[in-house]
DNA sequence: CCTAGTTGTAATCCACTGATAACTTCATTG
DNA sequence: CAATGAAGTTATCAGTGGATTACAACTAGG
């Protein structure tokens, strides 16, 4: 029989998601814990229950957006630890938008302390992995990474992905990629 | 004699100052009309009445950075046209921390069809400026944006910078560039 | 010096938003 | 089946933040 309930574990994961897909979409400040109850199909006090306040879930998407990232690059590095094999998947970053969207807000966020705290860490946590992984030198690590937040900017304002307005200047940048 | 008051303009120009700092700092939705009108010394239904609505006030402190930005290109090129020689300018960029920043909160904001129009387009038109200046290859002003907005996100989650929290991972990047 | 236009403020509105409290409904288990 | 606890809601609050209105104060031109 269809379960209407479901355990506040489940619930949680389910409001996590669009919470992801939400603060992706509109950013910390910008996304309403309402919304992001509507997207799950549930109460908005409810989400504020499940995860404590606000800023606790917002911690919560970057954590679930940042274990996604580490995981998406261990599974490169398993087929072929070459950095620039991992550049090829970032077009399987780009393809679950929200990831790389929910982070750059975290950036953009950073002014609250206690998200600054959080991001710092974590964009540190990958570096280092990327390194670990690939065997990197920093400054190739670094041009990874540069052409990696170029591309989340672009995304952001949808100049590049499936969404994308088309501009000249964004096919060139594009192009110059694999 | 001592001008208390001021032109519209030129109150203006005080507030929009203000308003590139404050927006800097806290983003568009983050940033409240009133904090920037106390930083101006104004009350703020004045901060609203000289520009209309905070997305119009928003857009004049995208606009104004976007022309200092490429104000500084235009002075780095006229010293030596060459791409890397505007990188090391970069640092004159950095300088001026709420240039980068603003321009950020623009891309986070892009979800927002106004600002996301504006900001495609400025973008775009510092993309051109670049290889017009430079003369540089589509590849290579992309490696030199891609560096930029690496060195952007850092600056906002305050891991570069003058107030910069230190951090190894951080220091091991910054190391990477001149 | 006076008056017309401009600079600027105080008071206030109202919609919104995160959070709390109190209550209801379901499901499990002894 | 009763009861206990967990899942989820409705009602509501308290604070906020952008915007409007009406008014006050200054300054320049005649």
């Amino acid at each position: 029989m269809a379960r209407v309930r479901l355990t506040a574990e489940e619930r949680g994961a389910e409001v996590l998601e669009a919470a992801v897909r939400a603060f992706a979409a509109s950013g910390y400040e910008g996304t309403k814990t309402d919304e992001i109850a509507r997207m799950a199909g549930v109460s908005q006090p409810y989400v504020i229950r499940l995860f404590g306040t606000k800023q606790q879930l917002f911690l919560a998407a970057i954590d679930s957006v940042c274990r996604r990232i580490e995981e998406i690059f261990r599974e490169a590095a398993e087929e072929a630890p070459e950095l620039d094999a991992l550049g090829r998947n970032y077009k399987r970053l780009l393809g679950e938008r929200e990831l790389l969207l929910v982070l750059l807000h975290g950036f953009s966020a950073s002014g609250d302390p206690v998200i600054g705290d959080c991001v710092r860490e974590r964009f540190g946590s990958i570096y280092t992995l990327i390194r670990e992984l690939t065997g990197a030198s920093a400054q190739e690590a670094r041009e990874f990474l540069s052409a990696g937040m170029l591309l989340t900017v672009m995304s952001a304002m949808q100049a590049i992905g499936p969404d994308a307005i088309p501009l000249p200047w964004a096919k060139e940048i594009e192009d110059t990629l694999g």
